[in-house]
DNA sequence: GTTTGTGAATAGTTTCACAGCA
DNA sequence: TGCTGTGAAACTATTCACAAAC
């Protein structure tokens, strides 16, 4: 099934299998089959395998996937190979929760830089990341950074957006509950926490 | 086009648009077009017409949507005018930033109790919401609270979120990066930020 | 025997185009 | 005229079932 589109949904699940695999091959397991993946992840075996199918043939019949192939392969695909930087900007309660969350590191990424508009927090250094002013955003243009985390109040969204854009950043993490305008070349990604939550009681029952 | 299952997608957006209704009300705005809408909040405006019309006739043809109906009709819809109240496990670097979050209240939550297994926080004041000690969580069956949000290290999700579900509650909202086991009733929503990041550089230019 | 890879069938979602109402 | 509501068409994604590979 090789030269097909990649479904969106097939690639957000990719990192989901990653973190499976990467998982079991720290417990020392070398291979494992689409129905114990799918069983740890909570999928389904056929879309583990009809997902894979879309990159090649990354399996064995009779066996198995071979977890160390598994890990290398997705990595490229998602291209988390070449150890992506991300610069933060806002460094409020969120964005410190973020510089502190050692849930980036299994996927090889990094917070390189972290910037704030407020001058009592500029110059101090958290969890190892020097905070700058945000009116030295510029900085960051010779330190091949490319991924922009956006934690900042609502009102200033859109702005610290065009800014990143401004000074080479190709994708956006977004924090603020907005829509975010740019180039088309630039993905944006956005996580909106309190919508979230906010569709959750349509899913219970009575109340 | 009543009388038909919702899709989930459209369930997804309601609080988008509960959002865009809210802003532009606040600005003494009393009913606008889903031409409009869609322009403010990055979608199709044959989107909006569409999901609406799940719900019956929200509009007015030739004039648009009446914002005080609408927001009230979404509320409805997703179970938000009965103001929900959460309980926080973990108040750590992210649960804190939970606690402090400003954008729940839009949506009418509260986040009502917060537990934690660290005697040092237990006892202790954040944003007005006492840390309890997670050994007594059995103390919110009384307290009408019907969502919890999980936001302890990977190792103990499950067994707080198996607490949480013995407890009474009904939805969660699950900030660890693994897959969580829980009665078909209960309706979990995970937000993995190292994931949504993790997928960003696939759509990424060359770089 | 076990497990993959995948065409075909099914299900779900988005987009369109326009009739009908204010 | 302006805008909604909605069938129908187009598109996208999931599920199935089984031949081929080990």
């Amino acid at each position: 099934m090789r030269y097909h589109k990649i479904p969106d949904e097939t690639v957000r699940r990719l990192p989901v299998y990653l973190r499976g695999a990467i998982h079991l091959s720290q417990q020392g397991v070398e291979s494992v089959s689409s129905a114990s993946l799918a069983d740890l992840l909570g999928v389904k075996p056929w879309q583990i395998r009809k997902d894979f199918s879309y990159f090649g043939d990354f399996g064995t019949p009779g066996v198995g996937y071979q977890l160390e192939g598994l890990i290398k392969q997705i990595n490229k695909i998602l291209r988390l190979d070449t150890g992506p930087k991300a610069v933060l900007v806002g460094v409020g309660n969120l964005g410190s929760a973020l510089l502190a969350f050692p849930g980036f590191r299994m996927y090889g990424f990094e917070i390189a830089a972290a910037f704030d508009a407020d001058k009592r927090k500029v110059g101090r250094t958290k969890n190892g990341v020097l905070i700058e002013d945000i009116t030295r955003l510029r900085r960051i243009r010779r330190r091949r950074i490319d991924l922009g985390i956006i934690a900042v109040p609502e009102a200033s969204a859109q702005e610290i957006a065009k800014a990143l854009v401004d000074v080479g950043i190709k994708g956006l993490l977004n924090f603020s509950p907005c829509y975010i305008a740019v180039p088309k070349r630039v993905k944006v990604i956005t996580i909106d926490i309190a919508m979230d939550l906010a569709r959750l009681p349509y899913y219970m029952p009575s109340s």
